[in-house]
DNA sequence: CGCCAAGTGTGACTTTTGTCGTAGACAGGT
DNA sequence: ACCTGTCTACGACAAAAGTCACACTTGGCG
């Protein structure tokens, strides 16, 4: 099945091209879709493709050797992943891709998708947007993990999350620990001590934030 | 003084652009020069430009409230910096830029940038390549911090910083502390330890690669 | 309804990393 | 040659982070 030009509206980098560029786009777009847990691409392996994600959410991560992850970025529909391997000197994906959910993606081929930006100036600047955002979260994670210890990520983590309480992606210790560069351990350890000095209540499966400031100042160090 | 378009040409960024499109560039480039440890930007500042170094070394860094250093990357003639605060959400200066010797930089003002990129597509897309290689680059970095044991970086960045044998910053622990995100004492240990090792040998302020498999074998952990 | 898998709680322990204080080496300038 | 400030060496210590082992929930599913 092929993708619609309603459809590919729907990503944020193609949502203000015009018209015939998304024809193009839709003539070499190739849907896919996987299964929750399932991996769409990894780390090392040749870039063949940028994906956009239409449905479901996926997240981007890497792993050491000994098997522990960090994750990268959570992207749900209208993002895009897998787009620096197509313009960065080394030609392979610089993550792994795994579906969290079922997800539908649009995969183009990296020949494909460079010749439209080349001959797109939207869309290359709308790419420059999207990498700069990109740049400014991984600094601030190359801070975080360099500069603040696994108490002030987690307070950090907390407050950022709270917002969004309303579909409440239920996060497990471990998926947690992934995000902060920590283990599951430290995670549960340091949740409690929150608990223990009533900055937080964990109550049935869920976090409460208790003292937004007291997190606050956590979060500094 | 004014820059020209000669001077503006060893830029990697305007490397292929037109004779016309340079002209505009020399019309709103203003020249600046800067004393070794003087600071250029600061992170957190409103962002008034994008910066290109003419001449001389800059380090772009993070800094902690403890006053810990983190450097995100050297950068030498023909590279450009604070470029992402113009097309990020946030409008400050993501990072501190501090020169390391004398240098000279273009200043472009962050509103002549947007447009001039926004009118030029050749323009967008090396900043799109820039970028790329950046995020290639800060991803590394996270992975580093994150996964890997401050032995293990030491051995990696021993590894990567033998290679340019020929003109030899020299480095000092503290130098290399900052880029590993971690202290100068750590360093030293780490250094002694391969120096007990037999894997490096130091002799006056250099240090010696002597067993660059077995530094390979550190650098994994 | 009961079982299994995934997630969690917890303590004891090890390793890694960071801190502090002091002392020595070294380089450059006057 | 003599300061002076920067860089380094090193040991003792403290704190943070990670590991291990195990028991305990819980929710879903056969």
């Amino acid at each position: 099945m092929d993708a619609t030009v309603q459809d590919l509206r729907r990503i944020s980098l193609f949502a203000d091209l015009s018209d015939d560029v998304l024809n193009r786009i839709a003539g070499v777009a190739i849907s896919r879709s996987f299964d929750p847990g399932q991996t769409i691409i990894i780390e090392g392996d040749p870039c063949h493709a940028a994906y956009f994600v239409s449905d479901g959410q996926v997240r981007l991560y890497r792993v050491s050797p000994a098997g522990r992850v960090q994750v990268l970025s959570l992207l749900g529909p209208g993002s895009a992943f897998n787009l620096v391997p197509l313009f960065a000197p080394r030609g392979t994906n610089h993550t792994t891709a795994q579906a969290l959910t079922e997800v539908a993606v649009y995969a183009v081929a990296d020949d494909d998708l460079r010749q439209l930006v080349s001959e797109n100036a939207e869309l290359a600047l709308a790419i420059v947007r999207e990498f700069a955002v990109q740049l400014d979260r991984l600094t601030d994670l190359v801070e975080d993990l360099s500069l603040r210890s696994v108490r002030g990520r987690l307070a950090r983590f907390l407050l950022e999350n709270a917002e969004r309480e309303g579909e409440a992606h239920r996060w497990t210790q471990g998926d947690i620990a992934a995000h902060l560069g920590t283990v599951r351990d430290m995670v549960g350890r340091t949740l409690r001590a929150f608990a223990d000095e009533g900055l937080v209540r964990m109550q049935r499966q869920r976090i409460v934030l208790l003292d937004r400031e007291g997190l606050e100042t956590e979060a500094e160090l």
